[in-house]
DNA sequence: GACATGACCGCAC
DNA sequence: AGTGCGGCCATGT
C-alpha cells in the first residue's frame, strides 16, 4: 500500500494543475517535496478509485506522451479527457507549448 | 538479502 | 529521433 502522507500531498498537488495545462510525474513528485519519486506518483495514481475526482489525467510522462501504450483503455480514456480540456494530442504526444505551468 | 517489475527521468549513443 | 542504460522509490516473489 502506499504512504497517505505522501500520497495526500501528491493528490494536493495534481489537483492544483490548472486547467488545459498538464505536469509531468516528476513534477508532481518534486512540487510535492518528494524529488526522486516520479515512480512513487505512478503508483499512488494508479491506486486512485475511477470515482476520483482528481484531474489525473493531466499528469504526462517527461517527453510528453501519456504513460500507457496506444490503443490500451486506459489510454483512450485519458486521450479522452485531454481533448475535452482542449489539449491536443498527436499519437500518444501532447502538443502544447506551456509544458509544466 | 538478491532479483524483477512498474502510469518514471536524464543522459549518452 | 529512437534506443539503451543506470538510477530512482516501493513492492512482491
Amino acid at each position: 500500500m502506499v504512504d497517505v502522507s505522501k500520497a495526500a500531498k501528491i493528490w494536493a498537488v495534481v489537483a492544483a494543475i490548472p486547467l488545459g495545462k498538464v505536469a509531468s510525474y516528476g513534477q508532481i513528485a518534486a512540487l510535492s517535496g518528494l524529488p526522486g519519486y516520479a515512480r512513487y506518483v505512478g503508483k499512488v495514481l494508479k491506486e486512485l478509485p475511477d470515482d476520483s475526482r482528481l484531474p489525473w489525467h493531466r499528469v504526462l510522462r517527461s517527453d510528453g506522451k501519456i504513460a500507457f501504450p496506444l490503443g490500451s483503455e486506459a489510454f483512450e480514456k485519458q486521450r479522452v479527457r485531454l481533448l475535452e480540456e482542449g489539449i491536443v494530442v498527436k499519437n500518444g504526444k501532447v502538443s502544447i507549448r506551456n509544458y509544466g505551468w
